[in-house]
RNA sequence: GGUUCCAUCGUCUAACGGUUAGGACACCAGGUUUUCAUCCUGGAAAUCGGGGUUCGAUUCCCCGUGGAAUCACCA
């Protein structure tokens, strides 16, 4: 019988979760679900002026809104300070490890050294294969403040043994810590876990992404209108794939192909391009009633949003211009402040040399959107299709540019919008004849 | 500096030692289109260098070079 697997989520409360801690939380999650593992929650908070409960919600609001669900937790390392302690008593009842008397920080205090064997530990990561450190260089390492108040490496090492966690899967920046941790396993008589050392995520300077630098949280992704499909699918792909061309997945899909022995070890980049692309693909097989929802809710928050998200027209215009255009929701923002959906809103002001179709008369223009007028006039169905029916044979007979530029022109007053069937169909068809009525006075 | 890790188009990456080195994003050109966007087609673009091993190295080994991580009483 296979030993169940069993990882963790461990953040520290100390920032909110960024790109760094997401992919790994990912990576966590989706080797444990696709190996009907468990996922266990728990904060790492022992560095007590630097951790807040105000973060720790914001971390479990990024993961519910995510779907990055655990199975049990949250547990808080503040709260178990008493098997540390335990720990730690043992340690020092059998001189693993020992009291040292002095303290760098703080003259007169002591710390608790680990007294280390000073021996090469290898161990083999399940990304990187066999990786061999000489733990000499560590020295007696600090585990712990006083006998109460232990550090990360004592604190890890505790929890992973009693919550019996198989698989420790992190970013390659703790590949050097993990044999001081071995150490101590070995110390306290528990089975070391296996490892798995994932690659960095880097900005545009080679460097690492993180708290301090560049790396930003799922909040920030969430306010800049990137949907967690998108983000999801996007950060699986740092890193990892599947090793033929497939780029684009659902959260299930990955928990279906997903594989450590398919992560590989060379740092990867991050970049926005790709991101909105990904995330422009997760946009576009949203049903539609969801992808409105979506559209409504990030618009609410921006004063110039909430505006136009209330006005009659607006659900045309998502479902037949956003949709195809929006990579995140915050370019609709930039689209709002461009003036880009002003013809929404308030009938455009229009000059007559830019209603005519290069050297077209006036009267032609004059002529055709009189024919315009009067075929709309008496259109029973207003969809983009139909009013394209009606005008696209007369279209075609007498120029396109000729009669579509000036129709359009005269819809929006801009020289680029969307094509000007689906702005009709938007507008409305007693809209559409006054601005066409405008048009025409204008040429006269 | 010590230790450890890493190295394929600009970026993310594929290629059981044998491929015209493939795909995607971005970019460029053409097509569709009244404009913008979408869409379609095409294009440019990569194996860090040097030695081995091998009939044959992107792939395996060594050296070099470059980059990164880490060396806390942070996590």
């Amino acid at each position: 019988m296979k030993e169940k697997i069993i990882v963790r989520f461990p953040p520290s409360p100390t920032g909110s979760l960024h790109i760094g801690n997401i992919r790994t939380l990912l990576f966590n999650y989706l080797f444990a679900r696709s190996n009907d593992g468990e996922v266990v929650m728990r904060f790492e908070d022992t560095d007590r002026e630097r951790s807040n409960s105000t973060h720790e919600a914001i971390a479990l609001e990024a993961l519910s809104e995510l779907g990055l669900d655990f199975d049990k937790g949250p547990f808080r390392q503040s709260e178990r300070t008493h098997m540390y302690v335990d720990a730690l008593q043992r340690m020092i009842k059998k001189d693993i490890a020992y009291v040292a008397e002095e303290s760098e920080e703080d003259a007169g205090k002591h710390v608790i050294r680990f007294r280390n064997p000073n021996k090469k530990i290898t161990f083999n990561d399940l990304v990187r294969g066999e990786i061999t450190i000489d733990t000499t260089d560590f020295g007696d390492f600090v585990i712990a403040r006083s006998e109460t108040n232990p550090i990360y490496h004592l604190t890890v090492v505790v929890d992973d043994l009693e919550m019996g966690i198989t698989h420790v899967i992190r970013g390659e920046d703790h590949i050097t810590s993990t044999p001081r941790q071995i150490l101590l396993v070995e110390a306290l008589g528990g089975s070391i876990p296996t490892y798995a050392h994932l690659p960095l995520i880097i900005g545009n300077d080679k460097k690492k992404l993180g708290k301090r630098h560049g790396a930003i949280t799922y909040q920030e992704f969430r306010d800049l209108g990137y949907i967690p499909a998108g983000i999801i699918n996007y950060l699986a792909l740092l890193g990892w794939n599947p090793g033929d061309d497939r780029e684009f997945f659902t959260k299930n899909e990955l928990v279906k192909e997903f594989s450590l022995e398919r992560v590989n070890n060379s740092p990867a980049s991050f970049s926005y391009e790709k991101l909105d692309s990904v995330n422009k693909h997760h946009l576009l097989q949203l049903p539609s009633e969801e992808y409105k929802e979506y559209v409504h809710t990030f618009l609410a928050v921006h004063p110039e949003g909430a505006k136009i998200s209330g006005h009659p027209h607006f659900d045309g215009i998502i479902e037949n211009i956003l949709r195809e255009r929006v990579h995140k929701f915050s370019e609709i923002i930039t689209m709002l402040h461009d003036g880009e959906f002003n013809w929404i809103i308030n009938q455009p002001i229009i000059k007559k040399e830019d209603i005519i179709w290069k050297e077209t008369s006036a009267k032609t223009i004059e002529k055709h959107l009189k024919y315009a007028y009067k075929t709309l006039e008496n259109a029973s169905k207003w969809t983009p299709e139909s009013i394209r029916e009606n005008l696209w044979h007369y279209a075609e007979e007498q120029g396109k540019g000729e009669v579509l530029w000036p129709f359009r022109f005269s819809l929006t007053g801009q020289k680029q919008s969307p094509d000007p069937f689906t702005v009709a169909s938007v507008l409305g068809k007693e809209e559409v004849l006054d601005r066409l009525q405008n048009g025409i006075q204008l040429l006269q």
